[in-house]
DNA sequence: GTCGCTAGATTGACTGGTCAGTCAGCCTGA
DNA sequence: TCAGGCTGACTGACCAGTCAATCTAGCGAC
C-alpha cells in the first residue's frame, strides 16, 4: 500500500500544517511582525522548510485569503440564486461570513485585519476578489428594486457598500472585543444587521416621527 | 519687530511644512513603505531635521491623527448637544466625515487607511480614541431609543457599529475608487446613508412585503 | 528480504538589502 | 558670539529569502 501517493499525502500535509500555523501566528502578531521563523516555530518545522512548499511569506497570506474568500463569493451567489427574497438573500450572506467568523475566528480575523481592511497592501492585491462580493451583493440589492421590493433613490452600489461595511465594522468590533461576542451575540447580529439595513432599503411607509 | 518669536515661528512653520509633506507622503506610498528621507525630500528639508521636530515616524502619524480626530469627536458631540432630533445629528456626524474628506482627501485617506483600518498597527495605539467616536454616536441612539425615535432591539453600540462602518466603508469605497466620487455624489451620500440607517432605527410601521 | 540508489524532504547558518534613528559638526540670525 | 536650526553620512538591527549539506522513504535488482 506504500506508495509514491503516500509521499504526496504526507507533503500534503506538512503544507497544510505550515500554513495553519501561519494562521495562528498572523493572528497573534500580525503578519507584518510574523517571522517566517515564528511560523516554522509553530508549525515545528525547519525554517528552510517553509521555503520549500510556498514561495514567500506573502503567498501564505495570499493563498489563506483567496481559499477562503472563494468560498464566501460562492456562498453569496448560491443565495442569491436559491433564495427568492431579498431578506432572505442579504440574511444568507450575513450569515455565512458571521458563521465563519463564529466557526474559525483566526483565519477570519487575518482576512478581515490583514487583507480586506489592509487597503494599502493585501487589499490593493485582492481589489478584484474583494470587488466580486461588492458586487455580487450589489445584484441582489438592485434585483430587489428591479422587482420593487426596495427603494429605487439609493444606488445598489451605494447599498452593497453599506451593507458590506456594516457587517465588516461589527466583526472588527468582535476581534478587537469593543463589542461583546458571545454565542446570542451571533445570532441576534444576523437578524439584526438584516432587519436594520434591509429595513432601510425598503420602501418608507411614511411613518410620521413625533416632532 | 524681530525677536527670538520670529524665530519660533519660522520653526513652527517648518515643522508644519514636514507634517504636511508626510501627509502627502503618506497618502501616495501608505505609511509603510514611505521612508523618512521621502518625507524630507518632500518637504524640500534635511533628512535629520525630522529628527529635530519628531522623535518618530511614528509620532508624526500619531500627530496627524489625533488633530484631525479631536475635530471628528467635538463635531459629533456638538451636534448631540445642539441639535434636538437623532436623524438631524447623525446627519451632522456623516456630514462631518464626508465633509472632511471633501476638503482634505489625503489626510482623510491616511487617517483611515493607516490608523482607523488598521487594526494591528495604529488602529490599536489609538482604539480609546476611535471608541470614543462610536461611544458619542452610541449615545445618540440610546437617546433616540429612550425617546422612542428609535427602535430599541437593537443595542447602541450594535447600531453605532452598522453606522460607522457604512461611513467608513463609503469613503474607503471613494479613496480607493471603486465606487464614484463627484461633487453631487458627496451630497447624496450625506442624505442617503441617513436614510437608509436612520430609516432601519426608526420603529417599523408594519409594511407587509410581497411573497 | 535486504541492499544500495535516488528524488524529494528537511535542516539551519548565512547573506544582502533596507531603513529608522544618531551624531558630530556647520551655518545663521539675533 | 552662540543657541539652536540645520545637514547628511553613517550605524546597527532586523529579517526575508538562499543554499549547500544531510536525511529518509520508497523502489528495483538480486
Amino acid at each position: 500500500m506504500a506508495t509514491t501517493a503516500n509521499r504526496d499525502e504526507r507533503a500534503a500535509d506538512k503544507r497544510r500544517q505550515i500554513l495553519d500555523a501561519a494562521i495562528r501566528v498572523f493572528a497573534r502578531q500580525g503578519f507584518h511582525s510574523a517571522r517566517v521563523s515564528d511560523i516554522a516555530e509553530e508549525a515545528g518545522v525547519a525554517y528552510g522548510l517553509v521555503y520549500h512548499y510556498f514561495d514567500s511569506k506573502d503567498q501564505m497570506l495570499n493563498e489563506l485569503f483567496t481559499e477562503r474568500w472563494s468560498l464566501l463569493l460562492d456562498a453569496i451567489r448560491q443565495a442569491d440564486s436559491q433564495l427568492d427574497n431579498p431578506r432572505a438573500k442579504l440574511g444568507a450572506a450575513a450569515g455565512f461570513i458571521i458563521d465563519s467568523y463564529r466557526h474559525d475566528p483566526e483565519l477570519m480575523k487575518v482576512i478581515i485585519v490583514e487583507v480586506t481592511r489592509a487597503a494599502n497592501s493585501f487589499g490593493r492585491t485582492h481589489l478584484a476578489e474583494i470587488r466580486q462580493a461588492y458586487d455580487a451583493i450589489a445584484k441582489i440589492v438592485a434585483d430587489a428594486q428591479r422587482a420593487g421590493e426596495f427603494r429605487t433613490d439609493v444606488s445598489s452600489e451605494f447599498a452593497a457598500m453599506l451593507f458590506y461595511g456594516a457587517i465588516e465594522q461589527l466583526l472588527t468590533g468582535w476581534i478587537f472585543e469593543v463589542v461583546p461576542a458571545a454565542d446570542e451575540d451571533y445570532d441576534s447580529a444576523k437578524a439584526l444587521i438584516v432587519e436594520t439595513i434591509c429595513g432601510g432599503l425598503e420602501p418608507r411607509v411614511a411613518a410620521e416621527l413625533p416632532g
